[in-house]
DNA sequence: TGTACATCAGTGAACGCGCGTTCACTGATGTAC
DNA sequence: TGTACATCAGTGAACGCGCGTTCACTGATGTAC
């Protein structure tokens, strides 16, 4: 069985979830470019040399983590836009989705929204081909519905695109919520109405 | 007169800026929470302690960056989302004028775009405040337009912070750009479709 | 105008500390026969 | 199944270095008379 590892692979893959894991704990409160190596193998219980066994620097994990974060959401935001119900009910379903995902992954959207613009370049580039990947893909969705007719190319990217921002806008805005349900639907009547004005938006663009 | 200062006074001020020009420089290529106070004093040319004599901590240099930064835009913003034209050239200034503030402050950009989900949370929160009040200076100018006629408060509240979202990440996309015009036109046109989009939405809002 | 004292921006030495990286190592796991 | 050797994840000591902060200081500028 080839998906049987031996318990020398075991271990080292144990290890470096623990370093990938304390990592992302203590990324809720500073930046990567300020994350020191000592401090990662500290908080897992292994000496510091332990961590060039798994990456040659921080700024490696950071790669590591944005596949983390992001790599597996793919099906998850195709057959959320694809779903061809009414705009409306695909509009509250992607937002309770996103309300759900920050909700199960909070250090994984504080991470990636962090350091989007932040201080590690090969980071940045990771998140960015990462979301790019997620635009185009919006796009081929978005080009199979009969609403796109009429539409060119290069303007279904872009209206791709401003789903994809929005989602991570409202991704953020619920991180900033306080944990009162108040507010968390505060955040989603928002960015639901949000959305609404960008499909409106839509819905007449070739007028 | 009172706006001479004394000597002192007028040396005092220019060490100051020294050390702002040097943080903001630095933060080109790393972020705030890993900027060291010895770092800025060594890029002056003044002794690490002079440090103190300006600001508590690097945090605190970052708070008034921020104050730098975007204190001045308010009036640029409403005077560019009031000037009362078709909405179409209204949106063809506005983006220039982001293209040309970010030919002019690359640095200052940069470093907004980069803290605003940053480390460092005094830094976030005076980013946060001014973005809130940018939104609520944008919302005043829209509620004086004819067209928004029957809107709510919070509707308009809503599109402004939209509009406001979209300066910021057209901002960042003009940084990202080479300094090719060919790229920087076409994400000059990219970021017009956009708002374009956005008050067609806006336009029929209320059907 | 001149003098005596106060202020305070910037200095420079010193401190203890944690950093990233190197290196030769250990000992459990894996492999070949 | 047992033995001999190879692999390699994790160790621990050592290194040179830059960090933030303290402290008593200097000397030019400011102020009161």
């Amino acid at each position: 069985m080839s998906h049987t590892l031996g318990a020398r692979q075991a271990q080292k893959q144990k290890t470096r979830r623990a370093l990938l894991d304390a990592a992302l704990a203590l990324l809720e409160e500073q930046s990567l470019s300020s994350l020191g190596l000592r401090e990662v193998t500290r908080a897992v219980g292994v000496a510091p040399t332990a961590f060039y066994r798994h990456f040659r620097s921080t700024a490696d994990l950071g790669v590591a983590l944005v596949e983390e974060a992001l790599g597996g959401l793919h099906p998850m935001i195709r057959t959320t836009v694809s779903t061809a119900d009414g705009s409306e009910e695909r509009i509250t379903r992607a937002v309770e989705l996103i309300a759900r995902h920050v909700a199960e992954q909070p250090s994984h959207v504080r991470f990636i929204a962090r350091e989007r613009h932040g201080g590690v370049q090969p980071v940045r580039e990771a998140i960015r081909d990462q979301l790019a990947r997620f635009a185009r893909e919006v796009k081929d969705e978005l080009a199979k519905d009969p609403q796109a007719e009429g539409w060119s190319d290069d303007d279904l990217l872009m209206l791709a695109h401003l789903y994809v921002d929005q989602m991570l806008i409202t991704a953020s805005l619920f991180l900033e919520a306080p944990d009162s349900p108040a507010e968390r639907d505060r955040v989603a009547r928002l960015a639901t109405r949000r959305l609404r004005l960008i499909s409106i938006g839509r819905r007449h663009w070739l007028e």
